[in-house]
DNA sequence: TTATGTTATGTTATAATATAACGCAAGCCA
DNA sequence: TGGCTTGCGTTATATTATAACATAACATAA
């Protein structure tokens, strides 16, 4: 990786950061484009991969969003749990259910590398009543 | 529903039916379309919402594709263990897991409504050596 | 049966997401 | 420095998905 590529690394995380709620690819390059303004979306693709792959943002892949890993490291797969309502998305750590997962795939001789865990529904606050629509 | 509804819904089950390895929506359009070759992307994509509210098809959210449901017929979440390598799919159930998995997400009030769990891997023909690349 | 409201479908267009391909530059090492 | 490898910028385009609205199908009751 170039000087470059690690501060455009850098800058998305930034960007990533100063949200709760998951970003589309094309809103991150949205707001890189407001410091650097010939960026392409290849370019964000490639950041927001390298970032992936070393654990520091997670891409919702039932959105086709990432949020910055709020956790600041952890080698096991995150549950991702996503409110249809406000957006937010929380992470929680279970290594024991990863396992457990990984146990109930691997029954046929599958051999896991990678697990998708998301949950939808709704938050504490717009699951309470608290804020009626 | 209407009749013309019914027939493409049961046209796309087919499609997906004849294939082990999941198909896009426009893998499936592609296909209808030697049929009925004038159908529109929104018409395939209201089938496939359908028979996924129904069960009868399952999206898989990391691959943007779909496949036909093994099982015929279950309430629970399933799991969907995708071979990186030939690209099948192997469904379980378990519902034990999506339980532990509930009640993780809600310690802190999450009201989880949805499940996608999605392994990714070698299946064991893949796995094995058996056929090395 | 016809009128009427409601929901589903067809159609067009376009939005949103993602990557192939390739030339140039950066970094690395002899 | 020169040659090698990898990464990056750039252009173009592929792939996935939906908005919007007109029309058609169906249900119901007068």
């Amino acid at each position: 990786m170039t000087r470059q590529g690690q501060r455009i690394q850098k800058e998305v995380l930034v960007i990533l950061r100063r949200h709760l709620i998951p970003r589309s690819a094309y809103d991150v390059l949205g707001e890189l484009r407001q410091i650097s303004p010939k960026i392409a979306p290849p370019t964000v693709y490639r950041a927001l991969a390298a970032l992936t792959q070393r654990g520091r943002v997670h891409r919702l892949e039932s959105l086709n969003a990432f949020i910055a890993c709020q956790c600041d490291q952890h080698q096991n797969a995150s549950i991702l749990s996503i409110c249809d309502d406000c957006g937010t998305v929380e992470e929680s750590v279970a290594p024991d259910l990863v396992e457990e997962l990984s146990g109930i795939a691997g029954q046929s001789g599958f051999a896991p590398t990678r697990h998708v865990i998301e949950v939808h529904g709704l938050c504490a606050s717009c699951g309470t009543g608290d804020i009626p629509a």
